[in-house]
DNA sequence: TTATATTTGTTAACACTGTTAACTAAAATA
DNA sequence: TATTTTAGTTAACAGTGTTAACAAATATAA
């Protein structure tokens, strides 16, 4: 009974194809330019047959904004465990952030970015609870050892990613390019100051 | 020769008309469903008409850009004139920024949110440069007064805005309804931490 | 092995989108 | 009144997402 076993492999390949012509497209024209026809010509197969494995061009973005906000949690929990005090932990992670935002643009202004498709469906992406995981528990761990352990975490990690989101996408409005060292010197600014405040 | 006259008028009258339809649209159906043929359907004019008063589709949009960003100058100076210190105008300029947002969501969403599309266009809008200027001047007065007075005022315009757009596009995206008091004390919050942290 | 059922993929269409060329009717000018 | 300019129209081009109807290949049952 091998047969079956191959078609659902067959099957996750196709859809792994999809997805690559798909990023492929992004990457050369991006999110805009991004058509259904096009995946289907690259992958050298007729239109309809994308529909057989995504509901719509919707779930392939969403695909993508998963993805995106998995590497992201990723990449912030590596530098996280780079370091030892929380504090550092936070300024590390919100460089990591940063970072991420302008070497994966295009995932960024997916997860972000273009907000309005994705709105609906945003509070249901389990991926992003693992990147607010991350910063939640370091700004957690940060109060505990401030002299106000009582402050509002929750809050705290809202203004926290509300900085850093507002850095990024005003960046990215402005300056089409790469970000300069006085961008990375604004970023080192405002959370070295939320950090201060953290700490009273 | 009153016919030239008329002419010039009646040509307003119907830029104006074509925008009024617009707006309406937008109102009803949020920006991604506006297109020139409901344009045109609204105004009960064929589809190359509006051709004779806008370049294209983007230019009705960036009017609507520049519309925004002037109401929102007008908002801030109006507000920062009902203050005497510095650091309480930039607090009133945070809360009247973030009303803005979410009272005029359309506005808002167009002149920061869908991004891309205005994205080379977005340094040219001189309605911009009113806006950062109250901000600038606000906090120029601010680090006068404040123990180092020759702290870097280009930089912390940046962060001020960029806390301020991230605070208001992350909520936009979490809860697509209006904030709660919850969410402006998140702003108060980080507006405060902030405004601290220029007067060290 | 043959007949039936199922899956797989195709063509062609629907209902949209922005934009523009070609043409007609109305108005202003000579 | 004849001519030129302007205003507005229809119809098309080149795209978009999506889906119904159908054909071909494959797997299952007799």
């Amino acid at each position: 009974m091998g047969i079956a076993e191959r078609k659902i492999r067959q099957k996750e390949e196709f859809r792994a194809s999809i997805l690559e012509a798909a990023w492929l497209q992004v990457l050369s024209d991006g999110w805009q330019s991004l058509s259904i026809r096009k995946i289907a010509d690259a992958i050298e197969y007729s239109v309809p047959v994308i529909y057989n494995h995504f509901e719509n061009k919707e779930a392939i973005l969403l695909e993508f904004t998963k993805e995106g906000f998995q590497k992201l949690a990723d990449s912030l929990q590596f530098v996280k465990a780079q370091h030892v005090e929380p504090a550092a932990q936070l300024e590390a992670i919100a460089h990591a952030y940063w970072d991420f935002a302008f070497e994966h643009k295009e995932y960024y202004q997916l997860m972000f970015g273009l907000g309005i498709p994705a709105c609906e469906k945003v509070n249901q992406i389990a991926e992003m609870k693992n990147m607010s995981t991350v910063m939640i528990s370091t700004i957690q761990e940060t109060i505990n050892l401030s002299p106000n352990p009582d402050a509002d975490f929750f809050l705290k990690y809202h203004t926290y990613l509300s900085i850093l989101h507002g850095l990024v996408s005003i960046q990215m409005i402005r300056n089409d390019g790469k970000p300069t060292e006085e961008n990375r010197r604004i970023l080192q600014d405002a959370i070295s100051g939320f950090i201060k405040s953290l700490l009273i």
